[in-house]
DNA sequence: CGAGCCGTTGAGGGGATTCAAGCTCAGTGG
DNA sequence: CCACTGAGCTTGAATCCCCTCAACGGCTCG
């Protein structure tokens, strides 16, 4: 049985690093969680490309993903037959929640970058759960996450003229820049289904932002954002 | 201590009636509680007008609130500066659940219509918790709805010309009609803050569906929809 | 009865879309 | 080695949808 639906998530390739040793494991869903159940390695690391699905709408996975690196995104097509990505998931947060309640999963879940995220079993979590009564509060914590990420992304990202739209997109993904400092920077025809601008639209206004220094697009996805500039853009767009 | 915060929620008129006859039990939280978990009563009923706020971001809450009827809404105000609303909630549905994380609110919730809502303490539920395990799962199951309300709320209300959004937007209230047929109609300025549209827009296309015979406003925010005819427009809008 | 809020409608302008044409670049195969 | 191809990006031009500014009417309430 694939951990991950298309392509199967690759097995790991080195010898398993104990969780003990996991470098998020204090934001993790078992930060809580004591070494003699550490020890019993519940969880199955793996890595993923991007484009794959780690999630499809209307399939009851068996697992939740803890993302240790790179970007994810949530996203579901519309009554209109276009695509919509509702939120983002990134370094530390848990998707796949609704395995733990039986339920298909509401949206698809697609790496934005090459994604290196644990699959842990929803049985071990109920098996875990009844031991450390505190897990499901941390589950509760990770439902509120989700939630609030949706709303913001809501409120922020679908809001205002397409400028400052895109603005805010740079702000979020700002924090989950690269050691070397550049960040994914989607395609323009993503950032028109992240933005529900056109893609056209978007060409522009990254033309725009290059010419006035706020952003460097590099190869592949990826662009250099100055902070600086950005955010007094976004003050400048926010007056 | 007020149950609300401005005015705190008009105390119970009559004698309790007690939650084994509440009309929507088997939709709400308690509807795993036994006979003898219910009769030591741990809700407060009350209402509440419209425009009054349940819930104040920033706030740390001690009580959650089961909406029994009438119309919730949760919005906040971006950085930008105008109030965005970010979902719905309406009978069945449990608002506040980041007090039981002891988190501060992430919203405003502002009553629509009067509103009838069970208020239940964070102890309290904490403590049924520890004596029917089940109650966690129905919790998360409200976390996972408010999370997919958030999502579908962004991929539908923020995509598409004016009008689609609009008459989405009609679509999400018409099962929330009265008993007479009658449903609640925003005000326009806040149609705007629902839909991302100026105010005008949003009269203007009340006034033509209203020509079609999709609508007919009443006074007081009410109007009839022609669920039919609404249906047939969405569909040609959705081509 | 005037004040103020809300809704409606008009006119004008601007920002975003649509349609369209070139462009770069990577991959392919002759 | 290089034309060929296709996908993605950019840019232009025309159109249109929506916003802004504005005036006006109905309604409630002091």
């Amino acid at each position: 049985m694939p951990l991950l639906l298309t392509p199967p998530m690759a097995p790991p390739r080195a010898a398993r690093s104990p969780c003990q040793a996991c470098g998020v494991r204090e934001h993790v869903l078992f930060a809580s969680l004591g070494g003699e159940q550490l020890a019993q390695q519940p969880v199955r690391p793996g890595w993923t490309g991007p484009e794959q699905a780690l999630l499809a709408r209307g399939h009851r996975g068996r697992f939740v993903y803890t993302i240790r690196s790179g970007l994810v995104r949530l996203e579901r097509v519309t009554a209109r037959g276009d695509t919509r990505v509702v939120r983002l998931a990134g370094r530390g947060d848990l998707v796949g929640l609704e395995a733990l309640l039986g339920l298909p999963h509401a949206d698809d879940a697609v790496a934005c970058t090459p994604v290196e995220a644990c699959a842990i079993a929803v049985d071990e979590i109920e098996r875990l759960a009844s031991e450390v009564g505190s897990l499901r509060q941390d589950l509760m914590l990770r439902w509120q996450r989700s939630l609030d990420a949706a709303s913001s992304w809501s409120a922020e990202m679908c809001t205002g003229p397409a400028r400052r739209r895109l603005l805010k997109l740079l702000e979020m993904l700002l924090p989950h820049a690269d050691a070397d400092g550049t960040l994914w920077l989607p395609r323009r025809e993503l950032m028109g289904a992240m933005l529900d601008i056109a893609l056209e639209t978007a060409s522009r206004l990254v033309s725009q932002l290059r010419q006035e220094g706020v952003l460097e697009p590099l190869p592949r996805q990826a662009a250099r954002v100055d902070g600086e500039r950005l955010a007094h853009a976004l003050a400048a767009a926010d007056r």
